[in-house]
DNA sequence: CACACATCGCTTTTT
DNA sequence: GCGATGTGTG
């Protein structure tokens, strides 16, 4: 039992406590994957057959850790039948095994939430329901929020609060509109994302003695992030658990971050409700992070009302203080950040890879990327846009999930004309119509062309070309009983004409869509390989669609040097992690909290939870920013301290530039000269920046509050006709190097200022701006 | 059908 | 400011 070695008492609680109903709550950096891991090995080394163990987790990567640490310590053989997955790929793989129960295939397509708004777009429009009324995005959201409660079409329309709430908000057709995506996706055979749950609900209520066979089959149960569980997951977890109670749910209330995408905190307040002799073990100790970080979380989180109350301490060092800095803008944010990450990694040796930036939002990723890269600091941003959300994989993924299931209109229709050939919008709307008046599905009418042409009434050209790209997918098919999965998506993207269609487009990022194509094929090869090594591997085109469709893996085209990187990434996306060196960024009334959260309580709870999870991410130093003033959807804005930031006790923190606290305070505007003595705590934090021979200099006018800082020149346009004030940080187009960004400008002489340029495929050049033709953008 | 131009809308997003 | 989406024109 060596394994049970360096648990802590509460630890050692939770590893122990095998059968009845267990809540653990595990603060941050409490050491909550270990007991969950120790807990599942406890479970095996006490002849519990891991067949009859399910974990739950809600990201692939924490399903895939736990069962890679789970192996080392009772094997791989015994870790091997364990059921751990994602909510949404464990219930994907039951509701394939018994789809036939709910009149599903079980080829069923799995749509992501791109493939959901296509739909829904399609049935609106069809509806002649008006579009600007009814935002695909919106109603999705809408529908989503039903599913995850339960509400089917028929619950929907037995309600009439439900549709009153929507006849008030402008939104009386959202009922039909459900109705018709629902069936949509039905005729297609495809189920979204909520349907996943919903369905397995739908499984395990309607006939009972699917619910008995797993019941029977799952008699341990543990659910990782229980507080993100959603209504439609607890009641499946509930119904699951119901006949012997093993349940243990492990969470944190207090990192509770998701509510805005279903997630119910109550589930986990009220699992005591539920199980009434549920034991409850609370992990306090933090391991993670400095004394002054984990009390200086505890104070902001202590103002949320809706919590258990917990006593999360370190005995850690005390630690530094977290240093707050005040910017003037975004750049000026950005640049502080850099500097300080350049100093730390010089004066203290710390490798890159030990710091992080988290944001509230995405957009606020582009600053740091510029100015790290202008410090030639390595880093990584997370999140964005995933790869099998690029248009290019999607394709050729849509060709496949053809292959698959030939009812998946939505897939047909995107590769029906890509590449174009001559099957346009009008024949294909001709299509649909026709298989609608038939009530058959727009595959039956392509595989029989010789029966309905007649009555299709469209040209034999036209006929021809459905004819030809319906046997194309035929023969794919046909190749797909003999050839590998690999074989035949090669075989689909050089004969759809897709390859050749991308390899015509040679700009900069045609080569990128090339290239993520190689991409896809590699992680196929990878993936059959894998599958081929393990005992009962499923390494067919459907495994690798159902793969790929339920992980959002953003990182598969970056070419993974093992450079020591910074982490750029948004703070719900850090939830897990840690660094020894966090920086918090943006911390400003409406960015963050988001000014689309801040009207309610709720919400406001919320947005203290992602302040408490972004803190407590960092385990040596923490360092606060926030701007005065950024741009923030193509204007300047000006931004107030974020509430947050007064929330903490002031004896956690330490205010690091106060130079520029007192000139900024008195409002009389800001001379130029502010400029020329190091405001910004240059003299700590900032190298020495570019000399500037500001043309300011000589104009002693006040300076307007919103310049940005790093300005250090005017210039008159060349061309003599317009003038244009070109600022470094400015992105500028040049006639044959394309677009770039303004590092630096120099010299006195307005006949004779030069700039420093670094374009985007040209390098850097170095431009006298009176010959250089720039134009701003 | 391709391209150019206009318009919108814009938090977070494990699946 | 920017990217996705939609409309119009040749």
């Amino acid at each position: 039992m060596d394994y049970l070695q360096g648990l802590n008492e509460p630890q050692l609680e939770a590893v122990t406590t095998i059968e009845g109903p267990l809540m653990v709550l595990a603060g941050a950096g409490s050491g909550k994957t270990r007991v969950l891991t120790m807990r599942i090995a406890h479970l095996i080394t006490n002849l519990i057959d891991p067949f009859h163990i399910l974990a739950l987790t809600f990201t692939n990567k924490a399903a895939k850790e736990m069962k890679d640490r789970v192996a080392k310590v009772v094997g791989q053989s015994e870790a091997k039948s364990l059921w751990m997955g994602t909510f949404h790929s464990v219930f994907a793989r039951i509701l394939r095994s018994e789809a036939h129960y709910i009149g599903f295939p079980s080829n069923f397509t799995i749509y992501d939430s791109q493939d959901s708004v296509n739909v829904l777009k399609k049935v609106i429009k069809e509806l002649n329901i008006d579009g600007d009324l009814y935002k695909a995005k919106k109603v999705l959201g809408r529908i989503s929020q039903y599913k995850n409660n339960l509400i089917t079409v028929k619950a929907y329309f037995n309600n009439p609060e439900l549709i009153e709430n929507d006849e008030r908000a402008n939104q009386k057709h959202i009922g039909l509109i459900y109705q018709k995506y629902v069936e949509a996706c039905f005729k297609n055979g495809a189920m979204d994302f909520d349907d996943l749950l919903l369905r397995t609900n739908e499984l395990l209520t309607r006939f009972p003695e699917v619910l008995a066979k797993y019941q029977d089959r799952f008699r341990y149960i543990l659910v990782d992030e229980y507080q993100d569980t959603n209504h439609s997951q607890y009641l499946i977890v509930k119904a699951l658990a119901s006949k012997f109670e093993n349940i243990c749910v492990v969470g944190d209330d207090a990192q509770s971050i998701y509510s805005f995408r279903g997630a119910n905190i109550l589930n986990i307040l009220n699992f005591k409700k539920d199980y009434p002799d549920a034991v409850t073990v609370s992990l306090e100790q933090n391991y993670r992070s400095t004394q002054n970080i984990v009390n200086a979380a505890n104070v902001v989180i202590g103002k949320n009302l809706q919590q258990f109350k917990k006593n999360v301490f370190s005995e850690n060092e005390v630690g530094e203080k977290i240093k707050v800095y005040r910017s003037l803008s975004d750049a000026d944010e950005a640049a502080f950040v850099a500097s300080n990450i350049w100093q730390l990694h010089n004066s203290e040796q710390m490798n890159f890879d030990q710091f992080a930036i988290l944001y509230r939002t995405n957009s606020q990723t582009r600053a740091f990327e510029d100015s790290l890269r202008k410090k030639n600091i390595p880093y990584r941003v997370y999140g964005g846009l995933s790869f099998y959300q690029r248009k290019e994989v999607k394709d050729l993924v849509a060709y496949l999930r053809l292959l698959v299931n030939e009812n998946d209109a939505e897939a047909l229709f995107r590769v029906i004309n890509f590449p174009a050939r001559g099957i346009g919008e009008s024949t294909q709307n001709k299509l649909i119509v026709f298989a609608d008046s038939q009530n058959i599905t727009v595959s039956q009418v392509l595989g029989n062309l010789g029966q309905f042409a007649p009555t299709l009434q469209l040209n034999n050209g036209i006929i021809t070309k459905l004819a030809d790209f319906w046997a194309m997918i035929k023969a794919f098919q046909v190749m797909l009983k003999d050839e590998n999965a690999y074989t035949v998506a090669m075989e689909v993207a050089k004969r759809s004409g897709l390859i050749k269609t991308l390899k015509d487009d040679q700009t900069p990022e045609g080569i990128s869509r090339v290239e993520n194509i190689q991409e896809l094929m590699n992680s196929m090869q990878g993936f059959i390989d894998e599958q081929q090594q393990v005992e009962d591997g499923d390494s067919s085109l459907s495994n690798f669609l159902e793969n790929i469709a339920l992980s959002a893996d953003t990182q598969k085209d970056k070419k993974d040097d093992n450079t020591p990187k910074v982490s750029l990434m948004t703070i719900h996306l850090s939830k897990g992690l840690e660094f020894p060196v966090v920086h918090l960024v943006g911390l400003e009334e409406n960015l963050f909290p988001s000014f689309m959260s801040s009207s309610t309580r709720e919400e406001l709870e919320e947005e203290r939870r992602l302040f408490y999870v972004a803190l407590t991410r960092a385990e040596k130093r923490a360092f606060f920013s926030y701007a005065i003033s950024r741009f923030q959807w193509g204007k300047i804005t000006d931004a107030e301290p974020s509430r947050f930031l007064s929330e903490v006790d002031s004896e956690y923190l330490e205010l690091i530039n106060p130079a520029l606290e007192s000139r900024f305070m008195n409002h009389s505007g800001l001379k130029s000269n502010i400029f020329d003595e190091a405001p910004m705590g240059e003299t700590r934090f900032f190298k020495k920046k570019e000399p500037k021979k500001s043309l300011e200099r000589d104009e002693p006018t006040i300076i307007p509050k919103n310049l940005k800082p790093v300005a250090t020149a005017k210039i008159i346009n060349p061309s003599g006709s317009s003038s244009q004030d070109i600022e470094v940080g400015d992105r500028v187009r040049h006639d044959r190097f394309g677009v770039g960004e303004v590092q630096f400008l120099d010299g006195t002489d307005p006949n004779n200022i030069k700039a420093k340029v670094i374009f985007q495929h040209e390098g850097e050049k170095n431009l006298i701006l009176k010959f250089a033709k720039l134009t701003k953008i």
